[in-house]
DNA sequence: TTCCTTGATATGTGATTACATTATACGTAG
DNA sequence: CTACGTATAATGTAATCACATATCAAGGAA
């Protein structure tokens, strides 16, 4: 189905302030482009594993697949291969990165870094009401993990948010685009993990690594935060290199 | 002369070996798509300072002056979006970004991080064969700035080389990607602090911090290198927040 | 005068087309 | 049967066109 992008005519209209009590607050209008909606869906799609690592993509293909032309995708590819999302090989085509062992022991090591800096940052100003927020996305987290049926997709977003939730408290806007590129590439791998995890019936330790962080926060402890997080690391790290059989 | 890209029947033909005397080594062919050109030709135009902050760009303007059509500006544009030299404002229009004091510490901090853990991760293994060669470009470093006339370029691109020949040592080329893209978020505030600093004929002490990181390296003294990196990036920072009147 | 409307211009985005290069398959010589 | 050369198809890049939207200036109403 192809997408409207005339959304102005709306706002225009003049019994606006009548509209307004019955609609939803003005509708906020979709400022985004098509190359942005196709990014976010492939951005999604590969955080989350769905599309096999050394995979080989056509912007033809895309484009069909999403019913637009090749700018959108083409614009959105490009991005994505600037985030490390993607891999632009020198023959000009584009595949999904394979994570060798030393290229995630490589990120490892940058988030360790990046992400403790920004926890310890957050740690020093932590507001108190945000500490409630985040034990119950720790408690969804490990409710999601421990049903009958595993809840992955909810893991996952719970475990992401918590950790964003830090990251976004330590004001460093720049900062948190560069973490966020992190994740984009380790994204796959870690999903993943959380599945063979889950398999074998092995308790994530990561649960209580985030306690120990919403503690820490709590008492502005900004070592202790950063000890937390870098145990949580190097918990996920150690079980994706000991059991996810990574080439390399 | 149009330029054969196709190198494979050559590799494969017997009287190579004789050619390879006489014609230069096969004439490095240029992979390079016309988007990568002009994203390189902004990128330094950006990383000098020749270009205002808070200038608004448009595409068309570009493509006229560099005499191309929209499509590798657009490509070239966005990519330096993404990488944080440029700024896509939410009304669609691309301007140079303006460094703020705060975002200026903010990246310094970042520097700190990521830097920091590459001359770390560098000092270890730095090969003594790579000393005299960073002994050197400290020397055209020092050399460029006390002439009659500076070369201020000249210098700018010792002192990077300096950094980046350490980083390049750390074997971790997703960093090194990284500390790439803060140096074009920074490098035209970097620049300018040269020449002003330069101009009130204050000596500048990255010399003697360089010294102090190739003395550090050459112990494989991975503390005494972090250490002379942050007083080089503190003592920069700090003339640039004291005396280049940024805004904020 | 001030604020809003209105029209014209400029600009970014998306679609279509053309083309150079690369990848693949087929056929032929050894 | 293998290896090399050739032809066909596929793909990314670049140019051009079309359009919705933003910017800005002029004009009119309160």
């Amino acid at each position: 189905m192809p997408i409207r992008m005339s959304d102005r005519d709306v706002t225009k209209a003049p019994a606006i302030d009548a509209l307004s009590d019955t609609l939803p607050p003005l509708e906020r209008i979709s400022h985004d482009t098509l190359a942005m909606r196709v990014h976010r869906g492939m951005r999604d799609m590969l955080m989350t594993g769905q599309v096999q690592p050394g995979q080989k993509l056509t912007l033809r293909g895309l484009a069909g697949a999403l019913g637009t032309s090749l700018m959108p995708v083409r614009e959105a590819v490009h991005r994505l291969a600037v985030e490390g999302a993607l891999e632009a090989l020198p023959n000009r085509t584009i595949r999904v990165p394979v994570m060798t062992k030393s290229r995630f022991r490589e990120l490892r090591t940058i988030r360790l870094a990046l992400e403790g800096l920004a926890v310890e940052t957050a740690a020093a100003t932590f507001s108190a009401a945000a500490l409630p927020g985040m034990a119950k996305l720790n408690a969804v987290f490990g409710r999601s993990l421990e049903r009958r049926r595993p809840d992955y997709a909810e893991a996952f977003r719970a475990n992401k948010e918590i950790h964003f939730t830090v990251y976004e408290a330590a004001g460093m806007p720049q900062l948190v685009t560069m973490i966020e590129s992190l994740w984009l590439q380790i994204g796959p791998v870690l999903y993943m993990s959380m599945l063979t995890r889950a398999k074998e019936r092995a308790q994530s330790p990561a649960r209580d690594w985030h306690e120990a962080l919403i503690q820490a926060l709590r008492d502005h402890d900004a070592a202790a935060a950063r000890a937390a997080l870098e145990g949580d690391l190097m918990s996920a790290g150690d079980h994706i290199l000991a059991e996810g059989d990574l080439p390399d």
